[in-house]
DNA sequence: CGAAAATTGATTACAGTGTAAGCTTACATT
DNA sequence: AATGTAAGCTTACACTGTAATCAATTTTCG
């Protein structure tokens, strides 16, 4: 007989930080951040929630790792190409992934990321936007505004109660407790919505054609000001 | 001597549901929103936690209604007026009334809020919009443009791990993690802050000027398509 | 005025949270 | 075979929100 038998009643694979941290992910977007706890985590990977400490250091660091695994999702800009196209795909490409985990915006906008996904992220705009002309200063300016722009607009988009398709109905809905003398303007708009004159969606392009289109002023002309 | 003696130490003001939400507004800018619990805020009302549920249906219930009490601070534009200087002094406005409740703006960015200050808000905002000429498909994506960047925008310089006085000696500080080979322009970035060629602060007004510019052209031109 | 009713606050209790401290087991190296 | 090290488990503690129940005070009404 083999002198170490098998006691264990599967070997199962051992943990480490990165089957914790995508773990993590998948149960979040399951579940969403507000229920993910270490003892759940710990259930998902068969393993009590304190083993998970042997791994990363607390939750906390659970957060920011999995907030850099969605930011290595976010698509970098070439340094060198037409920087208005680059700045929009890069918009983009970070609006959808974080439309994919939608426990992830709360976390980019809560908290100091430093991960490197992040960093390579960060570094990649300023590069394409300093490449095109643009001072540092402005570089700054630009991708904060940008970045601003994208994150709140995705923070509106997920925390909106009703789906796209719902809209109409839900307008009609609750059109009672919006009455015309005390919120006119508000029930013109859903009356709008629910006659078919506006479909109510939000179009993350608008916004951000025009911070692009402004920049694009500023980066020929100079500041409005001189 | 009296009937009644007065077996109470102290007559003690009564609850209300105002006097909660107060309290609560109150202990949220001292200690944060993730440190307040039904108990300290029990205790800051020199009451037992399960007391507070008299007045207030639950702890969302009290989000939902220091929310609105911030909602209240924001100044609500005139419905007549030059529109681009209303909508820049309510932008503003709103900027200061979060960055006065640090804890706030994650409240409005991640949950529906329909109190009547936040009502009132937003429909002299449609208003203001309407007014100038705007239509409601306009005036919703204006809305909405404005407001994610104006949360978005709060929300980086609330969460920004440093005052900006202290910008110029944390970017030395952290320089050598930031190596030149791997983020050449984020090391640059820091170099320029590090060197006074900028100070790193990031101006509400530069975005919020290039969305108001881009929606005088689309008020004044249409679409640019068109 | 006095009794009934309603309102307000206090108590107790429970399921769930993050994580500190210590223990057991398995494997690698000498 | 003995020892050291790492991985995972167990227990425990201080917190959280809140359901259920009880006591006391105030208000209302006959």
């Amino acid at each position: 007989m083999a002198k170490k038998a098998i006691p264990l009643p599967a070997p199962r694979a051992a943990l480490s930080k990165e089957r914790v941290l995508g773990a993590a992910v998948v149960l979040a977007d399951r579940i969403g951040i507000a229920s993910l706890s270490m003892r759940k985590l710990g259930e998902a990977l068969d393993v009590e929630a304190m083993s998970l400490y042997r791994h990363v250091a607390n939750k906390d660091a659970i957060l920011d790792g999995i907030v850099d695994i969605v930011a290595a999702e976010f698509e970098a800009p070439r340094l060198r190409g037409i920087w208005k196209t680059a700045m929009r795909r890069r918009s983009i490409s970070a609006h959808l992934a974080l439309m994919r985990h939608p426990w992830a915006t709360m976390l980019v906008v809560s908290r100091a990321n430093v991960g490197p996904a992040m960093l390579r992220y960060v570094d990649a705009t300023i590069g394409c936007l300093r490449e095109a002309g643009f001072s540092y200063v402005m570089a700054d300016h630009a991708w904060n505004a940008l970045d601003s722009y994208v994150y709140g607009f995705t923070l509106q988009k997920l925390n909106f109660p009703f789906a796209p398709d719902e809209y109409a109905t839900m307008a009609k809905a609750f059109l009672p407790m919006i009455p015309a003398d005390r919120f006119p303007y508000l029930n013109g708009m859903s009356q709008q919505v629910i006659d078919g004159h506006h479909d109510g969606l939000h179009e993350l392009g608008f916004g951000l054609d025009l911070i692009l289109e402004g920049l694009d002023r500023l980066r020929r002309e100079g500041p409005p000001t001189s």
